[in-house]
Parts: structure tokens; sequence; C-alpha cells
DNA sequence: AGCGTGACGAACT
DNA sequence: TAGTTCGCCACGC
């Protein structure tokens, strides 16, 4: 478990159920510009549903991938089960679930 | 210490 | 509009 990985899970416990974030503004939030960087840290270290990663999508609206059971399939069910409804791999209404981490300022 | 890979992203053709 | 390429930063060998 190294450093960077914690910040990436501490921001992915920050997005509230029903709401779903991106690769990009994971890293933009860790003062990275590194969205490969982030999507690495939680793929290798999934750390169990401990982690809201079913809520990380890619900025195209789409899921993405998965490395969880079932894989991207058990991906859009859980983000259905959340509200977030998914159809043909593409997240309903993204930009609407879309949480953007607080700057708080 | 250097190269390649990876749950992505944006630009180019 | 869609497919491909390079870039990004951290991790593994």
């Amino acid at each position: 478990m190294t450093a960077f990985q914690k910040r990436v899970y501490t921001a992915l416990e920050q997005i509230p159920k029903g709401s779903v974030t991106t690769y990009g503004a994971i890293a933009h939030h860790l003062g990275s510009n590194a969205v490969r960087a982030v999507g690495t840290a939680v793929g290798k270290n999934p750390n169990a549903p401990h982690i809201p990663c079913h809520r990380v999508v890619p900025v195209s609206g789409k899921i993405g991938n998965y490395s969880g059971e079932g894989g991207v399939a058990t991906k859009m069910a859980l983000l259905k089960e959340e509200g977030v409804y998914v159809v043909k791999d593409t997240i309903v209404d993204f930009e609407k679930h879309l949480y953007i981490f607080d700057t708080n300022d």
C-alpha cells in the first residue's frame, strides 16, 4: 500500500451514494494530471467493497473497466442500485450524477 | 536506475 | 464520426 493509493481511496470514499466521479477529477483533486496513475492505483488495489470503486468512471460517460466480481456488468449493476442507471455500458444522465470533489473553499 | 504497462484523456488524421 | 497515437504518473521487473 502506497501513500498515493491511499489518497485515491480516500477520494473515492468522499463520493456520496448515487453519484459518480471521473479518474481525471480524482487526479486533479490529488494535484496531478495523471489519470493513468489513478486508474492504475485503483485497479491494482480494489481494496474490497470498502472502496466504492464502482463510482469511478471515465469522462466519456461510459463504464470504463472493473476488476471486481463480474467485471463491468457488476459495476453498472451497483450503480443502478444507487440510482445511477446504465444503458449499453453508458451512464444515464452521467453529468447529473457526476460528483466534483469539494474544493472546500 | 531504466523500460514497459495500465480501471484514462485529449488531440490528430 | 471513429480509430489511432502520445502523454500523463506511479508501480513492477
